[in-house]
DNA sequence: CTGTTAGCGCTTTCAA
DNA sequence: TTGAAAGCGCTAACAG
């Protein structure tokens, strides 16, 4: 079933099949109703690379999603809430999807670019940040639009859609401050990290705000895994002037610290208080359930979608300002779940 | 850059060049190293649509993954994963991978056999069990191969690969009844589900290999969340005789049974030992930490990878017995991780 | 409003 | 071993 034999069947040429199943306005009303329905009926549908082939454009974006195994434990419920994101907002504006692979080392041409230029996909999302990747930098030096999510990239086509790593750390220590705690340590990631780095900058900027003392040793480094959160966790704890509360900036170090606290007979909340961040699977899991602050995966997709959208229609036909695409924010507000290990009641 | 520039500066015609590339055997072998030369020195890929126009053939493989929201809780961890095996296995197959979007209610035609047909795919992997879904059955029904993961569907050219559930909950009993323990009560999934079902068969086998009574108030019905599991473990250990130890078919459940006990001040796994299923990232996170069935991800993915292949290449060619794909099993092995929540020294 | 026609970039006969 | 030529299914000028 081809759109010749269609055009046949419906009496008329091809073009005039085209025509009326691409919505154009040059058609009758009458024939493209014909048309449409005899395709229907028939089950025909267009035949996607022929198209693509033609125009010059496949309406479909690439997908590229953590290269190694790094990243593995860090982001992992985190990202599919956002795969899952993006693939709607991109279906919804009618784009496809196109997983990519991480390219063999052994083979020298592979590359993302190449297979972008293979597949004539008109941009790409990309999330988690990636281990130091090379072949994610040629493609970001590249005129591809590229989209990337809580990704430290840059380039001449490239915009970066993150949360704001900075807001939902103070907000974390607001509420612990609130709460009445004056001595909030906090648990860092990799400060190579951006979102690390920021949202230690959050907690910084909140204390300072809040005129909060921050002695050195209530800054502790982790990486984002449960064992340094304990370890950083027993460190605090065993501080001539320990913490009342812990701000991690990832959940499972904040478990650990929990892990930390219970080895010590310490109970939280009411001797220490917790606050994560991310809203992992585990964080309503665990005993008490741990207050976090969750990040929107469904807007950070979204926004990542129409950040790419606005790289792609007519990159310099409007105005910046005048862009829909400004509109929406690059930056993602999080939202701050108060559970167990910070609620005084519990 | 496309293959009729790189013909005309290798001094030869398309049709050779072609030839080269993809490695016929009629070129001469310095031709085609001078082709391959110039070819990757210019950055020449070629067009894939153009490719899979004049093929009849895409090299890229369909991805169904959980339509509605319903299953996100359930299968999350377990899922991404399989996500991402399955995208090794198949690229190392050289298949490309299309993401397919669950149909518009809105849209009469849009299906994804619909989608299978536009973009030529040549064969479609199905994760989790979607809710009953009238558009999965028609792809099912049709002469597209499918490979299911943990999927109920059976079509003409269909295959399913799943973990061993029998054989992953029978070990999960016999850990126990080693372990001293004689009262081993169960908490299912729904019922109606393949998986759920097979994990109270293996359950019923080893209770019955092992001579252990399996009175009627033993075998509890969940629905794989939190909640269920910890009434059903509220049940239970309510009982007259309540169990000594409790394997759950899945780990959201394992862990809604250990607050059970802690909130009747029974120690886990003194008092109490919990075995769960599926291994999910919070069963390493809560404490004790949670014995459970790890389902092997990668196998899996390998598996219905191989399936499918098996299902491509050549379906009535060689005899049935002969193909290599019946070497590949579509049962996949589990393995026990003996953590905090059934070890006795924790 | 509709039809005719010329390719899009590639592979594959068929001839040489 | 190579080249010339046809055509995959579709869209987009250009005519009518």
């Amino acid at each position: 079933m081809n759109i010749r034999e269609l055009a046949r069947r419906s009496g008329v040429s091809t073009a005039t099949v085209s025509r009326a199943l691409n919505d154009r306005a040059e058609v009758s009303e009458a024939t493209r109703e014909r048309i449409r329905r005899l395709a229907s009926e028939l089950g025909y549908a267009p035949n996607e690379p022929a198209r693509t082939l033609v125009r010059r454009r496949s309406d479909t974006i690439g997908l590229i999603w953590d290269s190694g195994q790094e990243a593995q434990g860090l982001h992992n419920p985190f990202l599919l809430g956002l795969l899952s994101a993006v693939r709607t907002a991109l279906s919804e504006a009618d784009y496809h999807l196109m997983l990519l692979t991480t390219p063999a080392a052994d083979d020298p041409d592979a590359s993302y670019l190449q297979a972008v230029r293979r597949h004539n996909l008109e941009g790409v999302i990309v999330l988690t940040t990636p281990p130091d990747d090379r072949c994610l930098r040629v493609l970001a030096a590249s005129d591809v639009p590229c989209a990337g999510i809580d990704t430290a990239f840059t380039g001449p086509h490239t915009v970066r859609v993150s949360s704001d790593n900075a807001a939902g750390a103070e907000a974390a220590v607001e509420h612990l401050h609130t709460l009445g705690h004056r001595r909030i340590a906090t648990i860092t990631g990799p400060l190579h990290l951006p979102p690390a780095a920021e949202r230690l900058a959050g907690y910084r900027r909140a204390c300072e705000r809040l005129g909060l003392a921050v002695p050195e040793e209530y800054v502790v480094e982790g990486d984002f895994f449960l064992d340094s959160g304990q370890r950083a966790g027993d460190r605090l704890l065993a501080l001539g002037e320990p913490p009342t509360a812990i701000f991690a900036a990832g959940d499972q170090m904040a478990i650990g610290a929990m892990h930390a606290a219970a080895d010590l007979n310490l109970s939280v909340p009411r001797d220490l208080a917790v606050v994560g961040f991310d809203d992992i699977d585990a964080a309503a899991l665990v005993r008490p359930s741990l207050s976090t602050v969750a990040q929107d995966q469904r807007a950070l997709g979204e926004a990542a979608v129409a950040a790419l959208r606005g790289l792609l229609d007519g990159p310099d036909l409007t105005p910046r300002s005048e862009r829909t695409v400004s509109a929406t924010p690059r930056i993602v507000p999080t939202r701050l779940l108060v559970r167990g290990s910070s609620r005084p009641g519990a």
